[in-house]
DNA sequence: AAAAGTGCCAACCGCTTGTAA
DNA sequence: ATTACAAGCGGTTGGCACTTT
């Protein structure tokens, strides 16, 4: 016996989200705050899938997701609490201020379990990966280099340090300067952010991301000055951002500034004080709170 | 210049979990 | 206790952009 699909999809919107879209939904989460996904879609005019709304709320319209590049301090926590979750990826996310659980199993999945691997260490165990398995993998490595090489040597070409791959998101988003627990959601009278304390405590944001764009359109018709900035950008690219006087409502603290690390240290505190895997375990349970 | 290959990421799918009736 | 619905989660896929042949 099937599940019943979420929603009728017939004649449903599939596939990447139009600006126009984007702009229906966040305008209806501005008015009416986050939730009821199912009856969402039809009050806002959308011809999408409640889950699709949800999705793309979560993942990429809402105000306090950071964008850009993982900063190593955040790649070597993903390791780290990787190794003591797993695939929780939401659990992960939920350590990582302004990252969405798809976008870290994403870059677990493209990059951090190839370096892992490529470094000998399984991927999905954390341990050490046996000799001829490294060696495999070194020997692989080494014959692409070569072949590189080759191919550098023969085009004459100057050999210019590696750069890392850069991939700007396509909506180029302003983040706001501190960070909103995931229960966050919109005051439906005042149509602002509130923030439901988290008993995970002393989350806070990382250092406020400054995009410039040519902002063409202010979608914000609240009389506070607070909510939602959208504009498109010169190739049409839906952005967006939070409010703009979030960083003078929430003046950033030291606490904001050095939230991962503190949570880092408080991590290496428990792997030096508690060696067994029992006060681990403990650890991870607490990360489940 | 064009075709083929590869990497990346947004979005989808289906299962699980939580909750209200 | 059971059922139905809503939301959340993790695995997978489709398609675009870039690179290689």
């Amino acid at each position: 016996m099937g599940r019943a699909p979420c929603c009728s999809k017939v004649g449903l919107h599939r596939g990447p989200w139009t600006s126009r879209e984007d702009t229906l939904l966040i305008k209806y989460i501005q008015a009416h705050g986050e939730g009821h996904w199912r009856s969402l879609p039809k009050k806002a005019g959308l011809l999408r899938c409640g889950k699709s709304c949800r999705l793309r709320w979560m993942n990429y319209l809402r105000p306090d997701i950071k964008r850009g590049n993982i900063t190593p301090d955040e790649d070597d926590l993903i390791i780290r609490l990787h190794s003591l979750l797993g695939n929780r990826w939401s659990l992960i996310a939920g350590r990582l201020p302004g990252r969405t659980d798809n976008e870290i199993k994403n870059y677990w999945n493209t990059h951090l379990s190839k370096r892992l691997l490529s470094e000998g260490t399984d991927p999905n165990t954390h341990k050490k990966l046996s000799d001829p398995i490294v060696q495999q993998v070194k020997k692989r490595k080494n014959s692409i280099n070569k072949k590189q090489n080759n191919k550098i040597s023969k085009a004459k070409v100057v050999h210019e340090p590696e750069m890392p791959k850069i991939h700007l998101p396509k909506p180029i988003r302003v983040t706001t300067s501190f960070s909103l627990p995931r229960n966050d959601s919109f005051d439906q009278c005042t149509n602002t952010f509130s923030t439901v304390s988290s008993s995970q405590g002393g989350e806070g944001g990382l250092g406020t991301e400054v995009v410039q764009v040519p902002w063409s359109e202010y979608i914000n018709d609240d009389e506070n000055g607070t909510g939602f900035l959208a504009a498109y950008n010169d190739d049409h690219d839906f952005v967006n951002r939070s409010d703009f006087d979030c960083q003078s409502h929430v003046p950033a603290t030291e606490d904001d500034d050095n939230s991962l690390e503190k949570l880092y240290e408080e991590y290496l505190q428990l792997l030096k004080t508690n060696e067994d895997q029992v006060q681990l375990d403990s650890f991870a349970e607490s990360l489940l709170i």
